[in-house]
DNA sequence: CATGAATGAGAATTCATTCAT
DNA sequence: CATGAATGAATTCTCATTCAT
């Protein structure tokens, strides 16, 4: 009758991220998550084997909401420039709203405990930027390095300035972050190349 | 003879370094560490008070380590932009020899485990930049925000680039190396800024 | 329609007799009990109030099972010995029929998870023999050792032998069968009492 | 300087052979053997890799003292009848005198917990028997059954009866354990054998 | 009646830390 | 000083049992 239980799986998830962002993993006891979630310890092991495979599905889950998120401030109908500076955005903003995520996966993007399968399962989160990325490399628009490094550029900048926003509080300024994602696009955009914009 | 005490301490940590890198802090019991260390468990408490400590104490030991390294390649006789290709080709060279320490630093820079009195005494990587950064301002060459969000833009491109040479095995190319650095350069030089190299 | 619980008793009972006697009691599962016996596990619970009450009427079950089959061939026209022999041959056979059932007497007849009053109530299996012992008793047939005694050598003899066929796997061979049951009977017989087969 | 810390090892196994008599494997916790044993639990597992490798170790060790009993109240020096019902006695008297190991064998020879190497390894309790077998075939004193049948017969009844005193707690008699064991030996003699002593 | 998701008490096991040698 | 056997608190995970559907 109720949807209080709407999903004990969603649940534990949820108490799982939030928990482990701030104590790490091995500082979290099954039965503090169970406690979070409002649910029973045994519950956990219903939908999920072992507690690796609950962190290994949250890595899952946090790539997904993190993805998902980035598509839907996605236009088409911008340049290149333009579109690559939305997409950073959001990236930014997304990563402001949800600070959990983003230390979560900092911590554990790099971990042994998240499975070789898990990480190929769940992709680059920076995925849906290739596309772009193709598109401007039709244009000539980028610089002339392998778009794997251009991509590992662009996203080891971009989160490390998510992770300074969310540690010094700095409250968005659309200016300044137009500046910042600008700079970004400078680190890979063709110098002989002119810009639609500049 | 004065040094063996010395020795053992040196001997857990590099112990601690190479098994934390690849297993976690938590899946590495003090027993292992003590015997890869050949040393006994009692030993490594008369110089870490306890395991927490000691992966404190390690955090720094590879903080200073890096940073001496990079203070090593750097020459005051070279233009700003040459200065700041060097630091970074250093850092990058330094990842690749030290893989442990990179995958060490990436864990735990933002792990509960370190306290925060350890990340202040230890201070930035990016320390020995710093110096650079002001000069370049003076200089008038770079983009007109926050000397940290530079240093973060930064340090978050080349780190993500060192993994990314650590993960794929890509021998290092003096010639590549040139246009990734020159490329993080880009990212925050001021464009209207004319280098001395261009 | 009316047998249909039963058979969901039965059901239990015989799945928890072939998953115990292969796996052992603390091993077995309620849930693994219930989906071999295409039952719910809630279900197990209408016919027996708790694991150990379901054991103990497993016990008894399997007591009655054993003693019913004995029962069937015995026949009152021949003469003790014979009448002995024939009873010996059925639990044999019997156990190799019922390998599981053997496997499960021998472990639980002395387990502290079968309660006093089940094994009261069980009685013991040799228990039809009594009669028979009583008729050789009249004869002056058998040796001048309390009753008691001569049950439990004669139980211990034949439940080992049926253990080791079960075991080996030996074919039964009605020769060497009337050779081991005539042992058997050797040693309870009293040595004077002339046989009328001798 | 003292040696009340004798064998933590052995006082584990003492334990455990004591608990697990009466309780039975599973319903004994680790705990509470550590507590029965004055050991920690964790010292346990020094020496035993887990419950099962414990109560295996358990086994063999049993099985160790038994045979090394069986084997003190041996003497060369008498008839074949003689010597057999000498080893009979003393398994009798063994049993009654550690009806805790007498208990947990009975347990535990058919338990799934006891790994088949274990049991290998352990051989058979009767393998001292076994010589004296020999001699009595070759002295045409035994039935025309195979060793293993007669050895089987013979150790199903004399523990079936040791377990009968253990229960009834009747005190030995030497005179009616003569009987007993004469009359084990009636099973397996050679009926066409004149025995020496009859 | 039948079911099986949910529960949490309880068990096995690990491992940081101590301390007698 | 160095050592590692001993310890037990803490953690993961299982499974008998309940109860809403």
């Amino acid at each position: 009758m109720k949807e209080i239980t709407t999903d004990k799986r969603q649940a534990a998830l949820e108490a799982t991220l939030s928990l482990i962002a701030e104590q790490g993993f091995h500082a979290t006891p099954m039965s503090q998550i169970a406690k979070k979630a409002n649910i029973g310890v045994g519950t956990i092991y219903r939908y999920f084997s072992c507690k690796e495979e609950l962190i290994n599905e949250l890595y899952l889950y946090v790539k997904q909401r993190m993805t998902e998120s980035m598509m839907r401030n996605f236009k088409q109908d911008q340049s290149v420039q333009e579109s690559f500076r939305e997409v950073l955005k959001s990236i930014i903003r997304y990563a402001i709203e949800h600070p959990d995520e983003l230390s979560f996966g900092e911590q554990y993007a790099n971990s042994p405990l998240i499975t070789q399968a898990t990480k190929e399962h769940g992709g680059q989160i920076m995925e849906p930027i290739k596309g772009l990325f193709c598109r401007a490399q039709a244009e000539n628009a980028l610089k002339d390095l392998p778009q794997e490094v251009l991509l590992v550029l662009v996203s080891g900048a971009v989160l490390s300035l998510a992770k300074l926003y969310n540690f010094t509080g700095v409250p968005l300024d659309e200016e300044r972050l137009c500046m910042e994602t600008d700079a970004i696009w400078d680190m890979i955009r063709n110098r002989e190349f002119v810009s639609s914009k500049a």
